[in-house]
DNA sequence: TAGAGATGGTTTCATCATTAAACCAAGAAT
DNA sequence: ATTCTTGGTTTAATGATGAAACCATCTCTA
């Protein structure tokens, strides 16, 4: 009667959810890029209870998503760091991004924006594109069963 | 002491998890671009609980993600169909599956595959840019406050 | 057209997850 | 040496989720 387990599916969608679906997993990586890298930033910039984010922090570093490292400034302390697999979740964040600034703002309200760290401006936003570039509409795909790869080989 | 309240951030990933973020959400979203139009093909498929995917389902009509329409078939009942906003969610859910499939696949295992209904070509990786097109890392980026447009304007 | 099954839920109750608040050990600052 | 901050853990209450039973309406078949 526990919750509902999507880990073992074939389906990336599910497996990821399974993973990062919940409700302040993403939130913690949206400000680990902000910066945030010791327990007490998470807890004051989200305000969630520190027992969840005891949890969720630990879950994370299990999941190869952050993981501990020396203190930047050369304290005693270990803070926390996204991996590689951590910092892949940025594409994520910014297509959650562009829908939200799309469909749950109004003309004009105050929004963070995100921009290119070498030039300053908005970054551009994410197409879905076939493989030679062009771009696709939401409705014009399809899913079918496969392996990563095969269809790279011929 | 209810569920912290996202909603009226002025962070549109904030703004977004609230309304899409929870475990069930994307994956109900999943199946209506698999062709899922009926509350038993969503139940089927998902396999959660009724009295849960009843209150998932009337909470994103009013969230304007699903509308209900006649049915496609002429019947007399209604199905529930994606909005323009719910088919926006595409781009979030292909940039979650192409995180799964690099990070959460064994190499060779079977998974579900997106593919252009065109050219039945798996579709392409989705790739941060500036405004300008050029490809941007995952760290390069900055969050600031702004308000959408008026970067657009000079 | 009567009966049977499928559909689309709602209700109830048990369990799991989240929250707030109190507590505590170790490290940092004074 | 003492006080404050950090990074948690524990406890108890409440909210969300799950399984199963229930039910009214639609739909199909004989």
């Amino acid at each position: 009667m526990r919750r509902t387990d999507l880990g073992g599916a074939n389906c990336p969608i599910a497996r990821s959810l399974d993973e990062i679906g919940d409700w302040w997993t993403l939130m913690i990586v949206r400000d680990a890029f902000r910066g945030a890298r010791r327990f007490s930033e998470f807890q004051r910039g989200l305000g969630l209870a520190k027992n969840i984010l005891s949890v969720r922090l630990r879950k994370m570093l299990d999941d190869g998503i952050l993981e501990l490292v020396p203190a930047a400034g050369g304290g005693a302390h270990r803070e926390y760091q996204l991996t590689d697999k951590g910092l892949r979740l940025r594409v994520i964040l910014v297509a959650i991004r562009q829908w939200g600034e799309d469909h749950l703002f109004e003309a004009g309200e105050p929004m963070m924006v995100m921009v290119g760290k070498e030039d300053g401006q908005p970054i551009g936003r994410l197409r879905l594109t076939s493989k030679d570039g062009r771009s696709i509409d939401p409705w014009d795909i399809d899913v079918k069963d496969g392996v990563r790869g095969t269809e790279d080989v011929g």
